[in-house]
RNA sequence: GCCCGGGUGGUGGAACGGUAUACACGACAGACUUAAAAUCUGUUGCCUGCAAGGGCUUGAGAGUUCGAAUCUCUCCCCGGGCACCA
């Protein structure tokens, strides 16, 4: 028998740790810093997915490495129940979600103790627990008395068929509903938003303070969009209102010959007696809303749109009358839903100028044509196209330059005029692509939204005695139309009974994304029932020193939780202002063809038959091992480099069998007469840990075991005290096995002696003119002169500088020695 | 189109501007075995040479430097995010 039995070890090491608590983790303790870790927690999908172990099994490796240096560590895990599967497998095979749902919870529980991973199961939660959602709900009543929470129209997807509200992942690119087959209508409902925009400038601002990767600073900043321009009014003739525009580029305004209102601008029906082409106005308008965001998308550069005929907007600037479009590459949920269109300064302007033979008027003169003399006659055809003279090759100019046909403006730069302009036609707007988080969810399985419609139909919050505001248990599923707590009659006679006659509950449910916006602190209190998080215990864990999650929710869950974190910091319910100090996206684990898994491949890997061939300790230190953990890459899974994890393991295991029994002595190895190696070990796997390079952790133990056979009983144990955040099960039961009674993870992490890890002796590159040739072996810190001699002696780099000269000597201690020759 | 990452052996990947290809997988050869598996040992970037050695090599091309996978510029390709955002 060459390798180990991982059943037995793994299965009695978990009950063992489970039975001494070894992960419950207090609150604090003498002399011990807080250190909290933090992974997402799961969705209980029903079935553990290789990708769970990468997520949570290799930051257990971080976790248990900084336990045994010292610090209390949080290491908390939960489930995020609420959401939409649960609800489908309800409809489609008739279960009920909340069974559905803690079935899979119980059974995944069992999956993802078999990592033994260092979780504190004491503090475990569950988004879908009363004692959770009733803290859900209370938090959005703080936000609901702050303004943050607020009714308003939005526009939904509706199926005509199912007679429901799809999520947009329900409907397919071609407008049709996934389940259906229903072409997907829209309607505008009232739903509930949280003001996340109010916060735009701040979630951007404090991004700046974070040591978070570039990256996923970069795609916050990109998502929220933040653009730096100015509103200007263009008054109507013969109407009393202006049609008002966002632009980043006022100091194109001369070059405005026309508007673009987007199809759904309000505007646009109080000009409905002036509008001499209405009907065909009116059918543009009918034809927009039936094309789903996709599809108005989709369409790209094919530009559509139509004149408001008989009304004119009067650009501010000129004085000149000009034409008013609509057209739906016009956003109405950007800026002010109306733009100026400056054809020769902007694509997609120019596109549609193109198309329906619309003025086009140069304003900037690009900086590489200055002083050229190639362009200077504004009548010569290329500058400045004269209106129905448009079809001639014009350029657009996009970028800065200086301006022209601008009157007063001329011969300004781009940068200074946009002030002047902006000063005189108009003010400064800043404007974010951010736009509200539309919270409300037209479904079951989520938390109830705790508001109550008074017979006038008027909402009110519910007071807080009334929570948890129980979501109603026996509910009928079939798409009618009504939202699924609408068909409750314990809802209907609940809210009657506490409110009165024609009271109404709220029938939408929340967003997910509330739930997980604030998990992190319930961790900290998870059993306290008179609070959602007691700010003492927040004071003793907060900000998160680490957060590891997926890539996929750097612009949603994290973006949000922060904007949440933060409104909660406004309503002193919380301590910081940001709540990660550390985010980590990890990569993803692909099928073993490189293709990602999916059952339609058939290269999905299943982590229980894994764990079931070679063990958890190997399948956690393959997945450690795959590729660097701080770097969101794809990285194919492959059995057979998982099995060569597993030759590790049991290399390692038969290595202890060598050692020598403190019973009996006998064992074979001397005692290491260096005694430096294992300082070098420390360090780098020290550091490498920190790094979350457990990569490359992983080959200094293969290269240190391939070095060293055999190794004093101390070094040994500082081994398996290194391996030990690594492989948990098989390093308890060589540690036990040399005698210790009690657990090896309760040992102090190794240290290293500074004076150790340095290098007796040293390897030193001999280049001439920069290509080696030769190296040398000296001690560490010999001197440039005593290396120069050595390196002339060597017979090959002799006969490189054979009838050359030396010109220079670059010498790099330690390093290398390079002679510059001519 | 815009914003980020990347591009290194047959494969996953290592390399503070200083000996490129650590570690692992795979492959090949040998030992053990009746045999296979397992294990152990050795070889393994490409070209050339009996060997010592020499030449080439980090997507392509240029530049900076004594020295570049690493820094700069141009281009090509791959991945991620955003996208008619005015």
């Amino acid at each position: 028998m060459q390798g180990y039995n991982h059943k037995t070890i793994e299965k009695q090491w978990q009950q063992e740790w489970d039975k001494q608590k070894l992960y419950q983790t207090p609150d604090q303790v003498k002399g011990k810093k807080n250190y909290y870790v933090l992974v997402e927690f799961p969705y209980p999908s029903g079935n553990l997915h290789i990708g769970h172990w990468y997520a949570f099994a290799v930051p257990d490796i971080f976790a248990r490495k900084k336990r045994m240096e010292g610090y209390n560590v949080l290491f908390p895990i939960g489930f995020d129940s609420f959401g939409l599967p649960a609800e489908n497998a309800a409809i489609k095979h008739g279960i009920n979600p909340k069974k559905w749902t803690y079935d899979n919870i119980a059974w995944m529980t069992d999956q993802i103790k078999s990592m033994g991973a260092s979780f504190d199961w004491s503090r475990r939660i569950a988004a879908s627990d009363p004692d959770y959602y009733k803290w859900t709900q209370w938090l959005f009543l703080k936000l609901y008395e702050k303004g943050l929470a607020y009714r308003g129209k939005a526009i939904v997807n509706w199926d005509p068929v199912d007679k429901t509200v799809l999520a947009n992942e329900q409907v397919l690119p071609d407008g049709t509903a996934e389940r259906s087959g229903a072409k997907v209508e829209k309607r505008e409902l009232e739903q509930w938003f949280f003001k996340i925009t109010d916060y735009a400038e701040r979630l951007l601002a404090d991004l700046d303070d974070l040591k978070w990767p570039e990256q996923i600073k970069d795609q916050q900043r990109n998502w929220i969009g933040r653009s730096e321009g100015a509103l200007l009014k263009f008054p109507i003739s013969n109407f009393q209102f202006p049609i008002e525009v966002f632009t980043t580029r006022p100091d194109t305004l001369f070059g405005a010959t026309y508007m673009v209102l987007a199809p759904e601008h309000p505007l646009i029906a109080n000009l409905e007696s002036q509008i001499s082409n209405w009907k065909e106005v009116e059918q543009y308008i009918e034809k927009t809303k039936s094309k789903t965001e996709l599809q108005r998308t989709a369409l790209e550069k094919d530009k559509t749109g139509v004149e408001l005929k008989g009304v004119k907007a009067i650009n501010p600037a000129t004085k000149e009358k000009i034409p008013i479009w609509i057209a739906d590459y016009v956003l109405m949920s950007y800026g002010t839903g109306a733009i100026m269109a400056v054809p020769a300064h902007d694509e997609r302007d120019f596109a549609f100028a193109k198309k329906f033979k619309l003025p086009i008027r140069k304003v900037i003169k690009p900086p590489q044509l200055t002083g050229s003399g190639l362009v200077t006659d504004a009548t010569s055809g290329i500058w400045g196209v004269v209106p129905g003279q448009n079809e001639l090759e014009a350029d657009v100019w996009v970028g800065e330059g200086t301006l022209v046909n601008s009157s007063d403006f001329d011969g300004l730069n781009t940068v200074e005029a946009r002030n002047e302009i902006t000063a005189k036609f108009g003010k400064p707007k800043i404007q974010y692509k951010l736009r509200d988080w539309l919270i409300s969810r037209q479904r079951y399985w989520g938390a109830p939204i705790p508001i109550v419609y008074d017979p006038q139909g008027q909402p009110h919050p519910i007071p807080e005695k009334h929570l948890p505001w129980l979501l109603p248990e026996e509910v009928d599923f079939t798409p009618t139309g009504e939202p699924p707590l609408g068909k409750s009659k314990e809802l209907k006679a609940r809210t009657e009974k506490i409110f009165g006659k024609g009271w109404r509950s709220e029938y939408d449910t929340m967003d997910t994304f509330v739930d997980s916006s604030w998990y992190f602190l319930r961790y900290l209190d998870s059993q306290n029932d008179k609070e959602f998080s007691l700010l003492e215990k927040q004071k003793l864990w907060m900000p998160i020193d680490r957060y590891s999650g997926g890539a996929e929710h750097t612009t949603m869950h994290v973006l949000y939780s922060r904007f949440f974190y933060k409104a909660l910091f406004d309503l002193d319910l919380a301590t910081h202002k940001e709540p990660y100090v550390q985010r980590f996206n990890r990569g993803i684990i692909l099928g073993e063809d490189g293709r990602k898994m999916s059952k339609r491949w058939g290269n999905v890997v299943d982590p229980d038959k894994q764990v079931a061939e070679v063990g958890a300790d190997s399948v956690r230190m393959y997945l450690a091992f795959i590729g660097p953990y701080n770097e969101a890459g794809a990285y194919p899974w492959s059995t057979k480099g998982l099995i060569g994890m597993r030759r590790f393991l049991d290399k390692v295991f038969r290595f202890s069998s060598f050692s020598p029994s403190p019973l009996t002595g006998e064992g074979g190895r001397r005692p290491d007469e260096g005694g430096s190696s294992i300082h070098k070990l420390i360090k780098r796997i020290t550091s490498d840990i920190e790094a979350f390079k457990f990569n490359t952790a992983i080959a200094a133990f293969m290269e240190f075991l391939n070095e060293n056979k055999q190794m004093s009983k101390e070094n040994w144990e500082d081994f398996l005290r290194l391996l030990a955040p690594f492989a948990p099960h098989l390093t308890e039961e060589l540690w036990r096995q040399l005698g210790h009674k009690t657990s090896i993870h309760k040992e102090p992490w190794p240290k290293f002696d500074p004076k150790l890890v340095k290098e007796e002796t040293v390897t030193i590159a001999v280049q001439v003119s920069g290509k080696l040739r030769g190296t040398i072996i000296v001690d560490a810190g010999t001197s440039e002169d005593k290396v120069k001699q050595k390196a002339l002696a060597e017979a090959n780099v002799k006969r490189h500088l054979e009838g050359k000269k030396i010109t220079k000597v670059i010498f790099v201690k330690d390093k290398l020695i390079n002679f510059v020759v001519k």
